[in-house]
RNA sequence: GGUGGGGUGGCUGAGCGGUUGAAAGCGGCAGUCUUGAAAACUGUUGUGGGGACUUCUCCCCACCGUGAGUUCAAAUCUCACCCCCACCGCCA
């Protein structure tokens, strides 16, 4: 959520933002409503004051046993007229509030401006393996080697969801605790194990509803969601609370399975591991003082593709333009794994810097030392990283002439010191 | 799921129709004392919004789980909902 003081006196920032994500928002309207609302709001109180003021007359006629019969009267008419201004300024604040929540962040002004098209990509590490034989795609070699079954994942849940089996499953948990040793371990993030339902607000709080509740599983008796990604617990840890400066910065991480419904997106990407309903994903979540944001955020994606590094995957790092950029973010990297069977860059990470965005709706504050006033916090997150396409990279580029995958060395100690899959187990 | 109790400021906890934004204690901050610290004492200490003045500040409004209602007047009364705690039942 923007702060509407900003709008109010930047407008034409806004609506260039607006423009650079090909959005259309009745600016104008917004800041007519927050004029008429303030002008209510402006009446009502010259009234309410006037009503404290009556009232503690009449208080204190009553005490000294006069007659207060006629302020009484006053008083029930002016009460009147403040129950008329409270329901226009209640109509007022909620026109305005489900206005601020449909508004997306402003992207900052480092990220190229435009569509899909203009996506930059910075840098690049490793390279692409090269096979003396045609490479098979992940789909291909988990059926093999009996690893995934994807024909009985539909048969449990219908398609798109995926069943580990075997080696797959011990992989899938194999990278699972890698990834959180890693950033435990090294990187100074505390683990995190969250609830995978939560509640509206939470949802609200990071920006996924009002807009995007289509997208979401939702439990309608009790109004509960199945998480998108780790983001929503874990930023919401602090939903409506006020932090010391000195406990700034806060690292988290956490593991989860994610949940998308992926409404409308039949027919794109949909083969194999590339978009499924569910999938695990270590995800890093931090909470910073808004001047360190940016630095942060460089940190995440070194965070990020370390992981890569360490499972030998080659990968690419894009700046994503301004069209492309989800409604919550800033700035946001996505990191892209090499998968050499489908002959495809993955998206397996995405980086981004929330500014105040998500700390405004979900009320997250830090207390200024010098100021002793509370601000609002910076809030980041990233991938570290999506499991269902890293399994397909892995798998694809690690494949053998013979129908074998080798582990990456990374992941061996998780696995027993095996060293490859094959078809007999 | 059943029964009972309860949701007040950073925390504990009073208030249960009329200057109560809210006692008291703890904590936090500043100062006095001290070589320093502790103790003691003094002062100060919620959030959001609007306005005046525009960088010292002042004024007004709202907020006692949420929403509706009763009343001239609600933290205080009524109703609904949410949440928490205890015990019982069920259960991984």
């Amino acid at each position: 959520m923007l702060d509407l003081k900003f709008i109010r006196e930047n407008p034409d920032i806004v609506r260039k933002a607006l423009k650079d994500r090909a959005l259309k928002l009745d600016i104008e309207g917004l800041l007519k409503l927050d004029d008429s609302r303030r002008k209510i709001l402006s009446e009502l109180e010259e009234l309410r004051a006037g009503k404290n003021k009556a009232n503690e007359e009449i208080s204190a006629l009553l005490k000294a046993k006069s007659d207060a019969a006629d302020k009484i009267a006053s008083m029930k008419e002016a009460s009147g007229k403040i129950d008329m201004l409270e329901n226009e300024l209640k109509e007022a604040d909620a026109g305005l509030n489900s206005f601020l929540l449909s508004i997306p962040n402003i992207p900052h002004s480092s990220i190229p401006i435009g569509d899909a098209s203009r996506k930059e990509i910075l840098r690049s590490w490793g390279k692409p393996p090269e096979f003396d034989f045609k490479p098979a795609t992940h789909i291909e070699l988990s059926q093999r080697l009996g690893i995934i079954d994807f024909a009985r994942a539909t048969k449990i849940s219908g398609s798109n969801f995926i069943l580990f089996k075997g080696w797959g499953a011990r992989l899938e948990r194999a990278l699972i605790n890698f990834m959180l040793d890693l950033h435990t371990e090294k990187h100074g993030y505390t683990e995190i194990f969250p609830p995978f339902l939560v509640n509206r607000s939470s949802m609200t709080g990071t920006g996924q509803l009002p807009k995007m509740e289509e997208d979401m599983y939702r439990l309608k008796d009790d109004d509960l969601f199945l998480i998108p990604t780790a983001e929503v617990p874990v930023t919401n840890i602090f939903r409506d609370e006020i932090l010391n400066e000195e406990d700034l910065p806060v690292y988290y991480t956490a593991y989860t399975a994610c949940f998308r419904r992926e409404a409308g997106s039949y027919g794109k990407d949909t083969r194999g591991l590339m978009r499924v309903h569910q999938f695990d994903k270590v995800e890093m979540v931090k909470f910073v003082k808004p001047a360190t944001s940016y630095d942060e955020l460089e940190k995440l994606v070194v965070d990020a593709t370390e992981v890569l590094e360490l499972l030998g995957l080659p990968y690419r790092v894009a700046v994503l333009p301004t069209g492309d950029l989800s409604f919550s973010a800033s700035k946001c990297y996505d990191l892209e794994a090499y998968a050499a069977g489908i002959g495809q860059w993955l998206e397996v990470s995405s980086c981004s810097n929330f500014e105040s965005f998500q700390a405004r709706r979900a009320n997250i504050k830090f207390r200024n030392k010098v100021t002793r006033k509370p601000e609002f916090v910076h809030t980041l997150n990233g991938s570290g990283v999506a499991l269902a396409r890293t399994v397909a990279a892995i798998l694809e580029n690690y494949q053998q002439k013979d129908g074998s995958v080798v582990i990456p060395e990374a992941l061996r100690p998780y696995l027993n010191g095996k060293e490859r899959i094959t078809s007999e187990g």
